[in-house]
DNA sequence: GCATTAATGATAA
DNA sequence: TTATCATTAATGC
């Protein structure tokens, strides 16, 4: 089935009630932990992942957003800071909105609210299946649970045709497991067909 | 060359 | 069975 999936929001729309665009450089912090949200974000071209480190200082990725997807949204509309740490693993280049731009923009175009909407809806959606493929202590449920998500922000259907563009320590972080768990059960799935390697580039 | 990523083996939990 | 630690190979700048 395809939804309407993740619309970015319209770059000219975005220019008339005032974005900027803004370049980081890699390694760059985009908000941190703590932080109040003051933007949207939206990314035009780059890379940018969202995460935190655990008491033991372990860091967890929440998710790796690509061309075209926006990010810390979610706080825009509640009284809340930010959870989470944004840093951009690549040069990448966003356009960013004021908070209450953001605001004005949803309450004067309806239908830009509802393609957010069904943007928040997809990744709620998937949130929840990812949490219970991460309460599985399989970790080939893990990883086809992560697979799974990804595949379901790009347009392809078919199997094995979907490029993870993850290191296997970006896979670890985003599944709580081990890098050399991904290593070993990668080459499990890999011999069970459940996945095809070409040049250590995973597919699925 | 140096840094990053991937792979593998041994051992502990 | 996975985590942890050590070591080595391969890759890219």
């Amino acid at each position: 089935m395809k939804t309407i999936s993740c619309m970015k929001i319209d770059e000219q729309l975005l220019k008339s009630y005032s974005a900027e665009i803004k370049t980081y450089k890699e390694k760059e912090i985009i908000f941190r932990e703590g932080d109040s949200p003051f933007f949207y974000f939206q990314i035009i071209e780059g890379s940018v992942k969202i995460n935190n480190y655990n008491e033991e200082g372990k860091e967890f990725i929440h998710n790796i957003l690509g061309n075209g997807q926006s990010f810390g949204d979610p706080m825009l509309f509640i009284d809340k800071q930010y959870p989470v740490n944004a840093v951009v693993l690549k040069p990448t280049t966003i356009i960013r909105l004021p908070r209450k731009n953001f605001i004005n923009l949803i309450k004067e175009n309806p239908h830009v609210s509802l393609e957010l909407n069904a943007c928040l809806s997809h990744r709620l959606y998937y949130k929840t299946i990812m949490t219970q493929n991460m309460a599985s202590h399989n970790p080939i449920k893990r990883i086809t649970g992560l697979f799974d998500y990804l595949k379901s922000y790009s347009d392809c259907d078919d199997t094995h045709s979907f490029n993870v563009k993850l290191t296997r320590q970006q896979i670890a972080d985003l599944t709580g497991l081990r890098v050399e768990t991904i290593i070993r059960t990668i080459k499990k799935m890999e011999k069970d067909s459940l996945v095809k390697v070409h040049e250590r580039k995973i597919c699925y």
